[in-house]
DNA sequence: GGGCAGGTTGCGGCAAACGCAATGCAGTTC
DNA sequence: GAACTGCATTGCGTTTGCCGCAACCTGCCC
């Protein structure tokens, strides 16, 4: 039982002929003759009177036909919710997000994303590690993930990276505070809290570590950034991060962060993923733009190679 | 948008991939693939993460699925309904007949068939004259029609008829009860009411007056047979009516039936008709076999010749 | 990095739907 | 009541869309 035969009883039944809901339907008489017929056959029982001038629907065909108008509210409003969801009055976007990028900045950024697209819900997950970040991309489980330097996972695509040079960050009144920039052999004097292995930060550092030949001791390793920061503010200990990490407290002149001299570190970039070949949907993707842009405010190159849009044609 | 391929969407979404869909379809691979991306086309939003393993649904494909599931149920009580109809488990029957057909052995006819099939509604509908009838039945205000010697109306087609001779009628005391049988000049001495010239019964025993070369004078007619009962009961009048309509007085020794010698009223017939060509629902369809039978033991010649039964295939 | 399992794409075949035109049929007009 | 008009039905050749097969591409697992 087809929407399409169907629609030519209803036109039919509606118009009062076949001939009339031929012409609406732009189709020959032919056509809805042989396809009330067909419906007739396949529901084993008549459904207009037939041998008459005028269409007349027997007590099934009304009942048939009742059944398709509710079938076409059905459809309307199926109708009516995609293209809300085309239109950016609805859906859902999911991020994945490193501890390090909640603060202010993406704050401000989720209020105005939300004040422009008011029907938008936004799910942003918080996860433990980087490597949770890449996991939740490449499995679909969020549309884009924000990730501090991520590994080169053959299932990533990465949409935007900016640079964002991994500092040393310590209290205003920490005696590093005063210079300029630091080499990685400066802080071994001073007691130092780290992130945790797991975290891509600290991955880095090792990178550095080994280039420069330094090893650091960290006293404290955690991987709550939260923690990190409640102990550099003690002014006991100073840690090492990205400086958007610490953006607030650098701009209330609370911290301080200072450049480290080292090509690994500087190189350090934060990087907007998805999955490779993941085509997104209508809101995620302008969550993409926001997300592009709060980017490119931070002032550093962006990489816009290779995005996906959703586009009914391929690719 | 049609319901083929959302079957596919939905059962590749169930069974979690194309193949597992394929197979329970009973169609190729391919087949699923395809229906799935023209789906995303027509729409213009994908459907499913491509470029993956694994079957996974966006948030508008999960909207699609619950769209299509509301569809199939709604499906399913329609298909509910048809097997009722078909089933005889439900549906309508709209029945038109003249006043004389009222009376005991109809009500038995219909309370025997409600019995047998309850949820059966039933309309009969008492018309004033048999042209009335006739009108119903050839406009397919009603599927059958009980008509006393119908005309030989072009739209319509007699499934059944059995003789039923035109009898003077009168009360068990009146002088003409003790006649075995009566001419029409017998009847000219006494008091005589009538059914109104529109019925069929006046119609016909104008034929017969004319053809004896009698012409009877009634004192009193109508429209309202029951009227003319309640007159003949009365002992001061007699009628003309067919003995149906006065079995259950007849029976009761209450009333004499006197049959009159006239080929004209001899060859009067009961006549079930239904509009040509019409292929009645299962439903009145069971209500012709019960009406057939119910003219069968009236205990006269019946003609079944071309009824049109309601079957998928045409005649 | 090779194999496996699953999805996509190109191609030829086939069935369903279509348009056209002839036919049948009901109701109307003269 | 006969021709006519408007509608539905049917036969036939054409077109469209769906299908299956097979080759290919792509993740994913060993």
């Amino acid at each position: 039982m087809q929407d399409l035969n169907l629609r030519y009883l209803y036109e039919a039944a509606k118009l009062g002929s076949m001939r009339a809901a031929a012409d609406s339907l732009g189709v020959a008489v032919s056509s809805v003759s042989r396809q009330i017929s067909q419906l007739e056959s396949e529901l084993g029982i008549g459904l207009i009177e037939h041998g008459r001038r005028n269409i007349k629907l027997t007590e099934t065909g009304v009942l048939l036909i009742e059944h398709f108008s509710e079938q076409l509210r059905l459809n309307e409003a199926f109708d009516a919710r995609l293209s809300d969801i085309k239109g950016l009055r609805t859906g859902r976007i999911h991020l994945a997000i490193g501890e390090g990028f909640i603060g202010q900045p993406l704050s401000n950024l989720l209020i105005r994303f939300n004040a422009k697209h008011p029907g938008l819900f936004i799910d942003v997950h918080m996860s433990a590690s980087s490597n949770e970040v890449v996991r939740l991309v490449a499995e679909d489980d969020v549309h884009l993930g924000l990730v501090f330097q991520s590994s080169e996972d053959p299932r990533i695509r990465v949409l935007a990276s900016v640079r964002q040079p991994l500092c040393a960050v310590m209290n205003a009144g920490h005696p590093l505070a005063a210079h300029k920039s630091l080499k990685l052999a400066d802080l071994k004097s001073h007691r130092l809290c780290l992130p945790e292995p797991s975290l891509r930060t600290r991955q880095l550092l090792r990178t550095a570590e080994s280039i420069e030949g330094v090893s650091l001791q960290p006293s404290v390793t955690s991987n709550s950034i939260t923690l990190l920061k409640s102990l550099v503010q003690s002014g006991e200990f100073f840690t090492l991060l990205p400086v958007l990490a610490v953006s607030k407290e650098v701009e209330n002149r609370q911290f301080a962060a200072v450049p480290i001299v080292s090509s690994a570190l500087q190189d350090a970039a934060v990087q907007l993923i998805c999955r490779l070949g993941r085509r997104l949907p209508p809101a995620p993707l302008r969550m993409l733009d926001a997300l592009t842009a709060y980017l490119e405010a931070s002032g550093a190159t962006i990489d816009l190679s290779g995005i996906v849009k959703e586009t009914p044609t391929k690719p």
